[in-house]
RNA sequence: UCCGCGAUAGCUCAACGGUAGAGCAGCCGGCUGUUAACCGGCGGGUUCCUAGUUCGAAUCUAGGUCGCGGAGCCA
């Protein structure tokens, strides 16, 4: 018998390295190491497992290994590729449905997750467990299945595992289960969000949202940035942008009281602190010393606001360069949402698929139109002039000084120009203070990325490096300068041009997927009156 | 927060002041290398809550709760 203490593989699908210690008693551990090829290696173990283990024995003592039957601890996704035939393999997963014939055998269509298609399991009627077990598989049951990989002879599926061994690991009471063999509202499953991630739709977000996690760590590794953590709790109330969730230790019951008003003195952070509305003002002090940084992570906003793209708890990528102005900033724009949409077709090719099919037709049009062609860059003057020309009429009237309302954007992104589109020079007084003054002295450096269907991407600014005009737009605004003094230092010392922007994680996920609703992008969705799960 | 729409079987919906139904799924049976399988049968209801109008309310009225869509705020 050998306790299995840890093993390392790697890609499934390709030949697997193991690095197992085995020890017989105590301290006498024995260290595997080798590149393997699949079917060499007969072991189905987790770390900590004790078994025995016939192979390993036989390295041990130089033997020839025995002949068993051999089994790789697979998933879906690697059976259902045509190199899988002939393999012997143990797969692991959640039955969708189950389809018997008189024949006196039964199809069980498995999913692990692994992957947006499911495996057609043979398991014939010869199984000791067939009546008992295999013919009450229910939707949602989980089952170990045993078996040899074959070409299936039936349309549909390119491979299927004929079973040597089903077993049943939790039953799923089939008058109980939410989830049936049919289509659900998402309204529906929300209300089941717990459930929902085993539905074709949820699995196929879940993997695209990964997908695109990695392409904005990879794409900004090679690009030469720093990933910073910023913090989750900030105590200066004045970052400006939207309303703040309270973040106290007080009870709520009977806080401490000075002159009649809440004494945060006393609050664990000896004043009143918040959940951050962005890492930005500490993704600058970082730029301003690494070069090219960029942030990632959740982002709460306490506003009151009920729509398909809001979300009070939601994940953001802000990136912060120092020495780039803002044409430097809309190229690294362009250049990063290219980069996350061509991932996402080539790596979730079966799910981007699944979307187009049953989500959103015109998706691999709308991305396709993205990636071929450039954004175009047109100036908040430029777009004004469009918007008065169109000869259309407009809830909100455009003027210059005005800010642009959603069917505005939406004009210039989805029937002017039926492109993303990259607007910049925004009036001062729209902007917050940050944001560089131009020299005409009446518009800054803003930018906003535009894209169809979503409209509102990416925002983003060259920075105001100059201390006395920072300080100046700070008190415009009704400001204290005072309290900004960290971040003022990084104009006193050493200042540098820089800019940067800032993504929202689930918006690019609906830009993607043609998911409709921002709470369907995400697992757990937290919206105002809604935090379950 | 404002405007609009909605809530009836596990799910999706119908019933438009007069006995609450269908499809799907579930259960039972039949049939079949099936694949959103198909065919037959069966069970399944506090019509969101509270109050009101009425001989009688799923239906009309008022208030509330929740959900969805549009707007604002923004990513």
């Amino acid at each position: 018998m050998i306790k299995v203490d840890t093993i390392g593989s790697s890609q499934q699908g390709s030949p697997t390295r193991l690095v197992m210690h085995a020890g017989r008693e105590g301290r006498d551990s024995l260290q595997l190491c080798g590149h393997l090829a699949y079917g060499q290696w007969p072991l189905v173990v987790t770390p900590g497992a004790v078994q025995s283990c016939p192979a390993l024995a036989a390295r041990q003592t130089g033997q020839t290994q025995p002949e068993e039957p051999i089994m790789d601890k697979v998933s879906v996704s690697d059976v259902r590729r045509a190199e899988a035939v002939g393999r012997q393999v143990r797969l692991q997963g959640w039955v969708r449905t189950r389809r018997d014939s008189k024949g006196g055998f039964s199809f069980i269509e498995l999913n692990d997750g692994s992957c947006q298609g499911n495996v057609q399991i043979v398991a014939p009627g010869e199984l000791p467990n067939y009546e008992a077990v295999v013919k009450h598989l229910h939707t949602g049951a989980s089952v170990v299945v045993d078996g040899e990989v074959k070409a299936s002879p039936a349309k549909g599926q390119a491979t299927e595992v004929h079973a040597t061994n089903v077993e049943l690991l939790g039953d799923s009471p089939a008058e109980a289960y939410p989830l049936q063999k049919k289509g659900h509202t998402f309204e529906f499953l929300r209300t089941i969000a717990h459930l929902r991630p085993r539905t074709n739709t949820f699995g196929a977000v879940a993997r695209v949202r990964h997908r695109v996690s990695k392409s904005i760590h990879d794409f900004f590794h090679e690009q030469g940035f720093f990933y910073v953590h910023t913090p989750i709790i900030t105590a200066s109330d004045c970052e400006g942008a939207g309303a703040l969730f309270r973040v106290s230790t007080l009870d709520p019951e009977a806080p401490p009281k000075v002159d009649g008003k809440v004494d945060f003195a006393h609050d664990f952070f000896h004043k009143p602190a918040y959940l951050t509305v962005s890492g930005q003002l500490q993704g600058e002090a970082f730029a301003c010393a690494l070069g090219k940084i960029y942030t990632f992570g959740p982002t709460f906003r306490a506003e009151n606001s009920n729509t398909p793209r809001h979300l009070a708890e939601f994940w953001m990528i802000e990136p912060e360069m120092a020495f780039f102005d803002l044409t430097d900033n809309m190229a690294l724009a362009e250049s990063f949402l290219k980069r996350i949409i061509s991932d996402a077709l080539r790596d979730c090719a079966e799910d981007m698929k699944f979307f187009a099919e049953r989500v959103d037709k015109e998706v691999f049009t709308r991305l396709e139109n993205v990636l071929s062609n450039p954004f175009l860059r047109v100036s908040y003057t430029e777009a004004v002039d469009i918007l008065l020309k169109s000869g259309k009429t407009w809830e909100y009237p455009v003027a210059w000084g005005n800010d642009l309302q959603s069917e505005h954007e939406r004009f210039l992104t989805e029937q002017h120009f039926k492109s993303p589109v990259i607007l910049y020079d925004y009036p001062r007084t729209l902007k917050p203070f940050y944001m560089r003054v131009n020299d005409d002295g009446k518009t800054v450096r803003a930018m906003d990325v535009l894209v169809p269907g979503v409209g509102e991407i990416i925002g983003g600014s060259q920075r105001e490096e100059r201390l006395d005009i920072l300080e100046g737009r700070m008190r415009e605004q009704g400001l204290h300068p005072e309290a900004y003094n960290w971040y003022l230092d990084l104009r006193r010392y050493g200042t540098v041009p820089h800019a940067g922007f800032g993504l929202g994680l689930e918006r690019t996920i609906l830009f993607l997927t043609g998911m409709a609703n921002i709470r369907d992008v995400i697992p757990f969705p937290r919206t105002p009156g809604s935090a379950e799960f």
